[in-house]
RNA sequence: GGGCGAUUAACUCAGCGGUCAGAGUGCCUCCUUUACAAGGAGGAAGUCGGGGGUUCGAUUCCCUCAUCGCCUACCA
């Protein structure tokens, strides 16, 4: 195949996916160890957004790492029903083109409506990480709401109603006015807002009327909801107060009766000192109205209107109702201070509608027998999460766990599976109970089904098993779960990661413990903000679309930019250009590959790990294979560990610093020359390099490392499998080579200096581009010697001379490396300042050093204590730069 | 109010008890040399947020303060 100079993504991404899928896709082999990663179903209506690039890339990487290591592994996909805003786009949709309502369509017809957009929109967020490159098994991708979710879903809520932790009851809950539902603690936002904090006077029982009377002032922001209380509290060691503890007000309008109540959680100093207490429409209000046996009044109907309970306020919406009754408790002077207050209100996630507290009947699910093995999971091991600093938000949550309100007053999603007869006797049920059945308990005829659905929660907490075809114990229950790493966003932590633990050990019974809990390793990943560092939403539009970075650079440098950005779990501030470093990184492998296909034609090649290969190869052929040995052990170990940070990064080094700035340079004149006896053995090495890189690689580029090994096959006409499906590199023959390590380093070194004092100076101030070099030092001086021709090309010089000592020549530059000096010969009016310049800045800095060393060395208490081999490593670094400082200071009195 | 995280080069971030503190971007100088100019060579650039402490030694560990961010919480 022909490659382009330049790295154009998009002539083969599509093609390569194709290329995937046609070879069995990504279905996991039958045999061998299983290793499993659920994707976190991203909402049906969803859209990529960067935390589900960078998500998808993580897990992508692991599965794939898995994969060449000869795994059985599986990556399964698929979304959620995600109840209100799949609802709520459809109802938004069905409004604006048919100005109708659901209820307009009845429940029916409206369902018909949500499914048929789930058909037609319901795979576009999977498409998106497809296009990402993502490996997921697409034949066993789920949908929360399909037929065998609805089944988990059944037999999870019968097994839990038959241990009784299913209860309905009335309790306060969050309502959504607009969108006329429940919505839980984890659908609100606070937003802040400027509003009033108004005083209200509540008359006390008995007090004399007239001009003087006694009153109790409360203070609020919602005035309206004075209709509903039903007691005051104050502190009991407030003087204000004290003396009323125990004594009937007087509700305005209402004429209720309600006491004075003792409550220490009362603030003296906020507002008036004294609380009414509304145990119908506040939390707080609730948890005291039980504490005091306070009766429930609720003031509202589904739609936010105030009911009979609101007296002559009936009928109004709240808002309505706030107005006016401020202004007849004004009109009765029942009304003290109002005054600005600003706090936060709490609003619903999908309507942003100001949610209203309020009292309903709800199916709840107990908790706490949930969460002790969930609690257990983390303190055993059996769950580990990655950073480890989000262990202490699971557990904190899992510790204070409250009841979990299951139902929600939506049409779409599961509906709750449990049915009454004509006595409102509930039951539950895993097969559908038709209308006019016996009911199994009370053998009366069934006359409903409860009309409310479930929690998106109460679905998606089952994605583990449910996924593999639970209840029934399938092969794939029994041979993918539990799975191995779990990877999501820190806001789910509660919503998602927690339950699922939790139905692993209550619902996975035929396991042993220690084999239910869902995931070995939660791993955290980080939040990708905008560039300045604010959350990227589509309230502030400062997103940044994946799918167009992955048009404009490509895939694969979308991820490797992502990961090279994210160290793990550390918010990454990212802005369009950054994606440029993962573009460069492709396009520079890609480059460096053709440059290794252009000179393997048909040549020949010899494996530098064969024993023929022994005999020609060269040191630098030692070294790279050294450093391919280092990085190869180094990023197996990290991906083991999911580092995937330090894993991009040791392959970026790798491959651009070692293998493309010294390795392909050094390597070029041996291809060139014509039947340099060194040739083969270069080849042999450049292809296993690139071999084992391009493998290394894959899991974080996997399209372009695709490509390119097709290539290098067909080059090298070899009958290889796709990349995907090869195995991981074994570092078969090749080691750590210190010694070829230390003595190109000494190479390096040299031709570092080299280039330095060059480029101080400019072409016509150099006589010719010709080198002297002092090396008195034996070892590097052999070295040298021996690789002089590589000294020559690499540090462009025309002319190389290596002896142990040689007098500076009249008029040079000078360059020190160690004990190594640089002579260049310069042109007779050449300034030597800047070079002077740069020698003594130099010296300066050895010479802090050395006194830095000194004042170590000097320090009794450092020799006596400190690690022994920190000393001496302290005492040769001090030889080393004598000796520089020795030279710097040579050649600086010389010039 | 509690909890967590961050503060290192102009910018975005690594490092985290002991080599004169690193990368990418940007900046300066030079180079069209046949893998790549989205490249190559070189360079400048940091009292590692402030203050205490532990230690032979602190950017790294502890305390504290400041600033920013996130999560949580019944100040009506």
């Amino acid at each position: 195949m022909e490659l382009s100079t330049r790295y154009t993504p998009a002539d083969f991404e599509a093609k390569v996916y194709t290329d995937w899928l046609a070879s069995g896709g990504f279905t996991p082999k039958a045999d061998g160890p299983t290793f499993t990663i659920m994707m976190p179903p991203p909402n049906v209506t969803g859209v990529l957004h960067m935390g589900h690039a960078l998500n998808g890339t993580i897990q992508d990487i692991v599965i794939r790492h898995k994969r060449m290591n000869g795994f059985s592994a599986l990556w399964l996909a698929g979304t959620d029903h995600a109840g209100i805003a799949t609802q709520a786009v459809v109802e938004r949709k069905l409004y604006e083109e048919e100005k109708k309502t659901r209820n307009d369509l009845g429940r029916e017809a409206f369902l018909e409506r949500v499914w048929d957009w789930k058909e037609k929109h319901g795979s576009y967020i999977l498409e998106q990480f497809r296009r990402l490159g993502s490996s997921c098994d697409w034949e066993r991708t789920r949908f929360t709401m399909e037929p065998m979710m609805t089944k988990a879903v059944r037999e999870s809520f019968v097994r839990l109603w038959e241990k009784g932790l299913v209860y309905r009851g009335a309790r306060l809950v969050n309502w959504d006015c607009v969108l006329e539902t429940a919505v839980s603690d984890d659908e609100i936002e606070y937003v802040p807002r400027k509003d009033k904090l108004y005083q209200l006077r509540y008359p006390v029982k008995g007090s004399p009327g007239g001009s003087n009377p006694e009153f109790v002032t409360v203070a609020t922001t919602r005035p309206e909801t004075m209709l509903g209380d039903t007691g005051v509290a104050v502190n009991p060691a407030d003087e204000r107060w004290k003396h009323l503890i125990g004594k009937m007000l007087v509700l305005p309008f209402i004429g209720r009766e309600i006491p004075v109540v003792a409550d220490e959680t009362v603030e003296l100093d906020f507002g008036t000192g004294a609380v009414k207490i509304t145990p119908g429409h506040d939390p707080a209000d609730y948890e005291r109205g039980l504490r005091f046996k306070l009766p429930i009044i609720n003031l509202l109907e589904k739609d936010g209107k105030l009911n009979k309970e609101g007296g002559p306020f009936a009928g109004m919406t709240r808002e309505k109702a706030r107005i006016e009754v401020v202004k007849q408790l004004e009109e009765l002077g029942l009304l003290g201070e109002v005054t600005d207050y600003a706090h936060n209100v709490a609003v619903s996630d999908r309507s942003k509608s100001v949610i209203e507290p309020i009292v309903s009947e709800q199916w709840f699910v107990k908790m706490e027998p949930l969460a002790r093995p969930a609690i257990e999971a983390v303190k055993s091991g059996a769950l580990k999460f990655r950073p480890e600093r989000w262990t202490k938000v699971y557990l904190d949550w899992l510790v204070n766990v409250r009841d979990w309100c299951i139902s929600r007053q939506l049409w779409w999603g599961h509906q709750i599976p449990v049915w009454y007869d004509a006595d409102g006797v509930p039951v539950a049920s895993r097969e559908d109970l038709p209308i006019g059945s016996p009911h199994p308990v009370t053998k009366k005829p069934i006359v409903r089904q409860d009309p409310d659905v479930l929690d998106t929660w109460a679905s998606s907490w089952l994605w583990p098993f449910a996924t593999l075809g639970w209840p029934n114990l399938t092969p794939d229950v029994e041979r993918y779960y539990p799975t191995q790493f779990l990877s999501t966003a820190r806001e789910i932590i509660y919503l998602w990661v927690a339950r699922m633990v939790m139905a692993g050990y209550e619902f996975m019974d035929h396991l042993p413990m220690d084999q239910r809990c869902p995931f070995e390793v939660c791993n955290v990943h980080a939040t990708v903000l905008d560039s300045k560092g604010r959350r990227m939403s589509k309230s502030l539009n400062n997103g940044i679309d994946p799918i167009e970075m992955i048009d404009k650079y490509g895939a694969d440098a979308v991820r490797y930019s992502l990961v090279l950005l994210t160290k793990e779990g550390q918010d990454v501030k990212l802005a369009t250009d950054r994606f440029e470093q993962g573009y460069r990184f492709s396009n520079k492998v890609w480059n460096a590959a053709r440059f290794v296909l252009m000179n393997m034609g048909s040549h020949a090649q010899v494996d530098p790990t064969s024993a023929a290969g022994r005999n020609t190869i060269k040191l630098e052929d030692r070294w790279i294979l050294s450093r391919l040995s280092r990085v190869r052990a180094e990023v197996s170990q990290m991906l083991d560990a999911y580092a995937f940070n330090d894993a991009a990064m040791a392959l970026y080094q790798f491959v651009w610093n070692d293998f493309c700035d010294w390795y392909l340079e050094i390597v070029k004149s041996r291809l060139t020359a014509e039947n340099d006896p060194s040739a083969p053995v270069a080849r042999g090495t450049l292809s296993r390099v690139l071999s084992d890189a391009l493998a290394l690689l894959h899991p974080f580029t996997p399209y372009m490392t695709e490509v390119l090994w097709a290539s290098l096959n067909e080059t090298l006409g070899r009958t290889q499998p796709l990349l995907m499906n090869c195995r991981w590199p074994d570092g078969r023959g090749l080691a750590l080579d210190e010694e070829a390590e230390l003595q190109m380093q000494t190479i390096q070194d040299l031709v570092h200096a080299v280039r330095q004092v060059r480029n101080l100076t400019t072409a016509g101030e150099r006589q010719m581009l010709a080198a002297k070099i002092a090396a008195p030092n034996k070892p590097e001086r052999d070295v040298l010697q021996r690789h002089v021709d590589t000294v020559r090309a690499l540090a462009f010089l025309e002319a190389c001379e290596i002896d142990a000592h040689i007098a500076r020549p009249p008029n040079s530059a000078v360059a020190v490396a160690g004990g190594l000096e640089v002579f260049v010969a310069l042109g007779a009016n050449v300034d030597l300042g800047k070079l002077k310049d740069v020698l003594a800045r130099r010296a300066e800095k050895v010479r802090q050093g050395i006194t830095a060393i000194d004042a170590k060395l000097g320090n009794v208490a450092f020799v006596e204590r400190a690690d022994p081999e920190v000393v001496e490593g302290e005492k040769t670094r001090r030889t080393e730069m004598v000796t520089e400082l020795k030279l710097l200071e040579r050649n600086l009195s010389d010039a």
